[in-house]
DNA sequence: CATGAATGAGGTTTCATTCAT
DNA sequence: TATGAATGAAACCTCATTCAT
């Protein structure tokens, strides 16, 4: 439970519900209809509470944001070390399939979540917006460090280890934000397998071009 | 001028004026405090003339995305002339490189709006948000297209064309939408150039792997 | 309680008192300064409510027009089901002047919202003003019902029984539009006799000219 | 042309003709939406001239309500007239008679100007208010007047001379109100000659009842 | 004389939030 | 803990009116 929110019960487990009722409507909401076109009537409808009730566990509106955030932050951290400890165990191609496929499952289980943050970003208020950009440029770290590995192994030969970084998280970004379109031709485990291929072909493993796809 | 918008003046000319002096502060009031979020008095205020007066040349709030709407579709379909016309004109992969460099132009002379369009897509009404994404569609065909004839000709190999397009397509848009990052990094001549490398290395030629990089 | 009137309140007995309490305020407001010179601030301040509490209980002004017509129809069923009432129990004569007198009763007891009504008709939404019509339609025929029966049983001799049950109606209506000038001169008991005397000498009771006058 | 009224205009023929224009075109909206309902704009479109031109002619909204009541006065005093004029040169019956067919023609030609007074009235300034109803205490005077004559002289036989002028006036102004149904079951002469009959049925001419009638 | 652009004031309505119960 | 009533502030938008041309 993030202790930095007001609250005006003393029950964890309440509020840890609560919240989490909250959160999961408001962001379904927001996706619909922004955060400034989401009423907190809108919310306290959908989460069968009042919206007075909903006081009682948040201070304000923009506190749904910040538990949207923490939330994601959550699993981003939870991805990041993942990731990491897959490095130190496997080679470094291993590693990044890894990665890849570990950060895509993340965001695909928290698609509301991470299109709203993505979407909304430029409207947070400037710590918020640091924060959530804090955490994407941690999970970009997590690629670009098993891409200059890589390299400095020999085994990749990438130029724009940062750029690529980034492009594999917007690929990311992409599932979730455009996840209408694109749920529709693939499941998750598709995309994956196809954005890891065209990814790896990327790296310029020169004279095995292929063995490493399935 | 949208003829399709009521206004009280008769200058075509100063209307013309006023909706883009509009448009240009109430895109950049949107993507810092969302849509919702910018009120009139906002916009009335950074573009120096009254609310009330505003209302002489548009018919309330949701023209503004119409118009903002209707400048990009204006310059998306000119994208898709020039791309296609590049593909009669030059072989695949020339037309390819081309194609890229011209949506990426594209994208970075309208970041703004793109920026505002892609964000806010989802709260848009139905027919709205119809209508941009036929446009995002029919840039996607673009690419999507390009690449069949190459996988045809023998000159590319690529499994999944449609996926690649939505990649590339994205890649234009993060450049808008993390412009704040990525603009610090790169010029749009920079950016165009590593990315439309990595593309053409995901393309496959094999046996010519870099005699296509500058 | 209208049930098809949105409200925000789930206490009936509340939402009819402010209901009936706003209704109250608003009428007399609206017959001097007309409707849409009548600002919900203004009623707002008259009931002191504020006036987004008003809307807690609307859903917006025109259904203060439909309430204050609701609050209208009922009566006047009441007045036709007696009048009605009246015909099945007595001769015509007596009828008729029964009938009269319920109208004007009537009348007096709801003289805001009848003036209201009257006035106002012309700039309703054209559904609420086709039910003012329909309800005045139907009093006008309990009238005209009392005079064809009196005409048919030979007790009655009149031209025109339409006209005349045109004209009763608008009797009534005098008494509530112009009671400024005629309530300083009559109780509407005095007034109500008065009238009564002069339609029925119009009735034409030929050789008994009088003695129906008390 | 009405000197109390601002005007930048010193051509009197052109002040003339644009204020009836204005009142003409306004009268009618009002009786369609409302004094309040109904904006320059609106006015301004209707006849023709821009909203900006008439207040050339005008000094402001509320002088329109003074030129119609003025243009209603001419008219009301010139009836007024001729029919004492008529009381000088005939009998009360005919003078009656006469009296009340110039009243009604005298509203069927005003029809939309009647109707707007009869309407607003109540919601009028405090001066013109009283202008209005001076002039309608004017108008029933005569009425009044030609049936104490009658009374005096024995041809009468009314108890309540002066509710019956009012009655009078009230099936007047009645036509105009609700025009909308009755000119669809009488014309003007009609209307004239039944009412005629209604009301000398009143005036209790025993013995005679029937002789004055066509 | 006529016009089009402009605006301050004010209209209706919604909303985040509070508080007594 | 949960609720329903209430509210100040602010949103979008319209309007009567002015003024430079």
């Amino acid at each position: 439970m993030s202790k930095n929110i007001r609250t005006y019960s003393t029950n964890e487990k309440l509020v840890e519900e609560r919240r989490s009722q909250i959160i999961r409507c408001a962001v379904k909401l927001f996706n619909k209809k922004g955060f400034d076109g989401t009423s907190m009537r809108d919310i306290a409808h959908a989460c069968k509470m009042t919206s007075a009730n909903i006081y009682n566990y948040i201070e304000g509106k923009d506190d749904i944001i910040r538990l949207i955030m923490e939330g994601g932050h959550v699993r981003s951290y939870q991805f990041i070390r993942e990731a990491n400890e897959g490095l130190e165990r496997l080679g470094v191609i291993e590693a990044l399939k890894n990665a890849i496929s570990l950060f895509f499952r993340h965001i695909d289980g928290a698609r509301a979540g991470v299109t709203f943050l993505y979407r909304g970003i430029a409207s947070f208020r400037d710590d918020i917006r640091a924060q959530v950009l804090k955490v994407e440029a941690d999970e970009t770290a997590v690629f670009e460090n098993i891409l200059h590995k890589g390299c400095a192994s020999g085994e990749f030969e990438v130029n724009g280890a940062r750029l690529l970084a980034d492009n594999i998280i917007s690929l990311g970004q992409m599932w979730a934000v455009k996840h209408g379109m694109l749920g529709g031709r693939y499941t998750i485990d598709e995309y994956t397998r196809v954005q890891t291929n065209s990814i790896l072909r990327q790296i310029q493993l020169n004279g095995k071009p292929d063995y490493y796809l399935k």
